[in-house]
DNA sequence: CGATTATATCGTTCTTCGACGATAGGCGAA
DNA sequence: TTCGCCTATCGTCGAAGAACGATATAATCG
């Protein structure tokens, strides 16, 4: 137990690249600034900003959720989506440490 | 001209998701961590390291290289890699910026 | 020179991603 | 309840990514 560099994957690679895998698209990562920006939520205004068909946005929003950088909360008839502050400061942890 | 969010690409986006494709695999992130670790320069050590073919991690390398985080630089029969710093700081200076 | 070692490149196969249109579901308004 | 808006999901298609073995290139050693 006292190898160098153990051949297991190492959770903490697969996090970050998880992660990277997330915002490895200009669309996403425009998401992400948009919010940043309006600091409250936008609903299907990111569909209007973004030059892309409604249900492709909405594939954009479901990684970045799942990436746990945005979340979404319903309001009525639509979605209110703003960053996830947690999973937004792991990420720039990640990034960091490098 | 008074677009708020103007439809072209945006630069920044563009840089930071193709920095973060090439962080977009565990392979690439140890790879990075290796590098960071010791502060020197590897050459195949890092095919030993990584549980690949010799082919899969040029491939890789070749990604990060291109990606301007790594340099790689010719010592004799093999290859001296480091971590390029700039390209790092500008990866880190992305998504802090998030 | 010939052998050895370290890298890169090529060609192939399989998987995943990205985009779209069509469609379904949910909620508020009329 | 019926209509209309917002969002998610499904199915499809082409493009790109990831892995490998085989092969080519380059430099050192004997």
């Amino acid at each position: 137990m006292s190898r160098r560099t153990p051949p297991r994957p190492i959770a903490a690679d697969e996090d970050l690249a998880k992660l990277a895998r997330a915002l490895a698209h200009p669309a996403r990562v425009r998401v992400l600034r948009l919010l940043a920006r309006r600091e409250g939520c936008i609903g299907c205004d990111i569909v209007a900003d973004l030059e892309l068909a409604q249900s492709t946005v909405s594939e954009h929003l479901r990684i970045l959720k799942a990436a746990g950088l945005i979340e979404g909360e319903v309001d009525g008839p639509r979605i209110c989506y703003r960053l996830h502050r947690e999973g937004l400061a792991r990420l720039k942890e990640l990034v960091a440490a490098l």
